[in-house]
DNA sequence: CTGTTAGCGCCTTCAG
DNA sequence: CTGAAGGCGCTAACAG
């Protein structure tokens, strides 16, 4: 069976707490002393048990991430990947828990299940409020979101300004000439909007901002059964058609881009569009977009956690990402259209 | 501070043994007691510690996860969130492990970090040889694959037929006509290969079996700093042209059709292209692609792994998932090229 | 620098 | 059905 740390004393000839402390505090061992009890415990298969440190320190080792949305998201997984790289390497896991409709929601803010199971609560990308917020603190851990509506209550958090982000491209986009301009968003049937709805005052506004020749419209696709076929068309419909749009997510931008290719439309000769996130095709495919690092907004995370675990306080508890707008091929002037006698004109 | 199992005990006028018996096996607690044990639990907001629980029960609650590059990866990604949504259920953490570089590697196995601190080893698309599942075995803990080439050496495993697939997708494209195929694939500065090799060699093998007239290509596409690159300048540079492409990856084929059309190239009408996975934008994009299934496989592991712990065998050790080819729009029957003369007849 | 010892919080016999 | 008590494996005093 398995080696203990006395089957690993007893063969080093020293006591327990040497071995223990051979692994956590090596300094307070002699080197030799200490070598050898590391060679046996390598030959013994011998590993300190974190179940029992945890238990000792009180700790649990564990972090829970709360998410609305599947964890395969492009944002959510960035996030857990700087996270896990941060909180790995200092002993704690990942508990992820997924609440992605109002049972859930429901179920999981009355079990608690993180309750002296999570040494600190990381919420992503999450529409709580603030009662829901209340119970977390009531649970004596560090709160700390990410992307975030509203941090009261939170004990840190990193985010992006969704809202100014979104009004820089609209920005990009009425100077470059465009005046008719859409926003697509998805709708969903859950409790969260995650920065949806920042995105879309932020686009709401910049038109608003923009003075009245410029004409908004916001196009809500819910995402079920396919929120791409709805936006297609819709926005084919649309009459007079924009000249430009501006997406929730560059995973709405980029199916909706093929498509209008495949309906004979050009981009961005007949659309300019602008994504959101820069996420993993957005570069290769030339995709106009706004570009954020959430993996570096998980690191970050994990890093003000680490210090609130420790210190019960961090040196920046707020931090706010900057982003930017990545000008690639999808966007262009607007060009007014041209008779139907000069079509072929070139 | 936090309240324990003697506080709730204490207030409910019990034992410590009957609070526990509460929540773990509450079928021996009368029904009033019990809930009165809950009521006075919930409002005291007690949990019970699952660390207590484990260093108990000798286990470690934890499942370790190893995974030879992002977890941010489709196939990755979707696996994590099939194993965790079964595991996560019954208590269990994962701990992922990234070994991406041969130093991690070579430290990996050195220190096995997974020593006594997970109750079993899911080894995720990962070209382990057979000293390292030794290796791994030695800590006497279930070892379960995820798309592992050989299964000898584990206690079970899911896959596909990654070979098979792609020779589904040659016959496809032979039995409409094309006869120069090429295979696109990366090659990777680190000492895993995923399927690649696998797909590779089915690709090869196919287009052998269709005989003489089939022309096949392979090209290399170093994965850094750009693969799509090499991709697009490999095939523009391939004199005569192939006229039907096989990705190793939708990852790969989605960004190369984008930039193919950026040049010029029709799809399906100079390529014809079959991507592998079926993953996120494949269908929206209308992409050919060799559909899988990879939470599924990450859920069926996951009740392997749950199986392999409580009774140390599992029913069904070796299970091989189907795939399937999803003909969608970038495949099409091969063409001849018309003349120069005939360009625009129609 | 090293050893002794008393728990961390729970679960599980064993008795009642 | 419920209570009492030992011990899971480790760590942190404290003592030497």
């Amino acid at each position: 069976m398995k080696a203990s740390i006395q089957d690993v004393a007893k063969r080093a000839g020293v006591s327990v707490s040497t071995v223990s402390r051979s692994f956590t505090r090596p300094e307070l061992v002699s080197e030799r002393t200490r070598q050898k009890v590391m060679d046996i415990a390598e030959s013994l298969d011998f590993q300190i048990s974190r179940s029992a440190t945890a238990l000792k320190s009180g700790q649990s080792l564990r972090i829970a991430m709360l998410i609305s949305g599947p964890v395969t998201e492009w944002f959510n997984s960035h996030v857990f990947m700087g996270l896990n790289a941060v909180l790995q390497q200092q002993g704690y896991d990942i508990s992820i828990y997924t609440i992605n409709t109002f049972e859930a929601r429901k179920a999981f803010f009355n079990d608690l299940p993180v309750r002296r199971n999570a040494d600190a609560v990381l919420v992503c990308s999450f529409n709580i409020n603030s009662a829901e917020v209340s119970r977390l603190r009531h649970m004596n851990v560090p709160v700390v979101g990410v992307n975030i509506s509203d941090p009261d209550g939170f004990d840190a958090a990193v985010t992006i300004d969704d809202r100014d982000s979104m009004k820089a491209a609209v920005r990009h986009l009425v100077s470059i000439g465009h005046r008719r301009i859409a926003f697509i968003r998805t709708t969903h049937g859950t409790p969260f909007t995650y920065s949806a709805d920042e995105r879309m005052e932020g686009f709401i506004q910049a038109c608003r901002e923009a003075g009245p020749s410029v004409i908004s419209t916001v196009l809500h696709c819910p995402i079920n059964p396919n929120p791409i076929n709805s936006a297609v068309s819709q926005l084919l419909a649309l009459n007079p058609a924009p000249t430009a749009l501006c997406f929730q997510t560059d995973d709405l931008a980029v199916p909706v881009l093929y498509r209008l290719r495949r309906y004979g439309r050009t981009i961005p000769g007949d659309f300019s569009i602008i994504g959101f996130d820069d996420s993993t095709y957005a570069s290769d495919i030339g995709l106009t977009t706004i570009h954020q690092d959430p993996e570096e907004m998980g690191r970050v995370a994990a890093s003000k956690i680490l210090e609130l675990i420790d210190t019960e306080k961090t040196a920046k508890p707020f931090e706010t990402f900057p982003t930017q707008l990545m000008l690639r091929e999808t966007t262009a002037p607007y060009a007014p259209p041209v008779s139907a006698d000069a079509d072929t004109a070139q």
